[in-house]
DNA sequence: TATGAATATTGACACTCATCTATGTCGTTG
DNA sequence: CAACGACATAGATGAGTGTCAATATTCATA
């Protein structure tokens, strides 16, 4: 037998919002419940984050270098720079600076909460 | 050794995209894919379009009349009609007129592959 | 300490989008 | 056929968003 507990002490990020609720097929989502998980889906909802997002969480060790990843679009340093601060605030990328260079993590549990969430059975 | 083909003959609906690639964790998403399926969850992406999805997908049957889902929101019949028509240009709900009311049907096998591509294992 | 490199922030602008009112279309029924 | 009810479409408007250039911040190093 497997337990799993979560104990969140302080404020909710959208991640934790999308852990709450049960999937989308099984009861009608409550106008919170809606609230608290569409910052998730918005962060999600452009081509480049979701470029983002999977370069991260595909790349070795789960994580990946701002200065690899500004390479890898024709975009501005700070629009890159900007998506990646939506993802992180939506709870989707963990940030940690190591010297001069800045590394995000992807939070493979936030994805999975997330996709429980859209695609879990119904009842 | 692991192969993956993807043929697609006819035109892609967004629900066709999400199913076509490797989960987001196991290797970056081409800018085609990635604009493929951003449609699918910009059209979640709204709390009220999330709760319409959750409503009709949760409602016995998997489908419901828009004369119910009106009465579910303090918002105008066309705002409601409106959401109902980007869920179902992504692909997320099915539309079948019956005398005068209109139903609409949660399209499962749609929830799930993108449930897939987001929360897919890696590797 | 001064310089340079990596990343973030600010402010501006064009574009998208959620919402409304008004109106159109399509069945049903008197 | 006329009138009504259910739903969709059109057009307008205010709020939100992706992008950039310019600038600030932080850290390593000469």
């Amino acid at each position: 037998m497997s337990i799993f507990i979560c104990v969140y002490v302080f404020e909710l990020t959208p991640v934790q919002a999308a852990a709450c609720c049960a999937p989308l097929a099984r009861e009608p989502l409550s106008e919170q419940e809606a609230e608290g998980i569409v910052p998730l889906l918005k962060a999600l909802a452009d081509p480049v984050r979701l470029r983002l997002m999977s370069l991260v969480a595909s790349h070795e060790g789960g994580e990946a270098c701002v200065c690899d990843l500004n390479d890898a679009f024709e975009l501005s340093q700070p629009t890159i720079s900007h998506h990646l601060k939506i993802l992180h605030e939506a709870g989707l990328l963990d940030r940690e600076k190591r010297g001069v260079w800045v590394y995000y993590r992807a939070r493979a549990e936030a994805l999975q909460n997330l996709a429980a969430l859209i695609g879990g059975q119904a009842a």
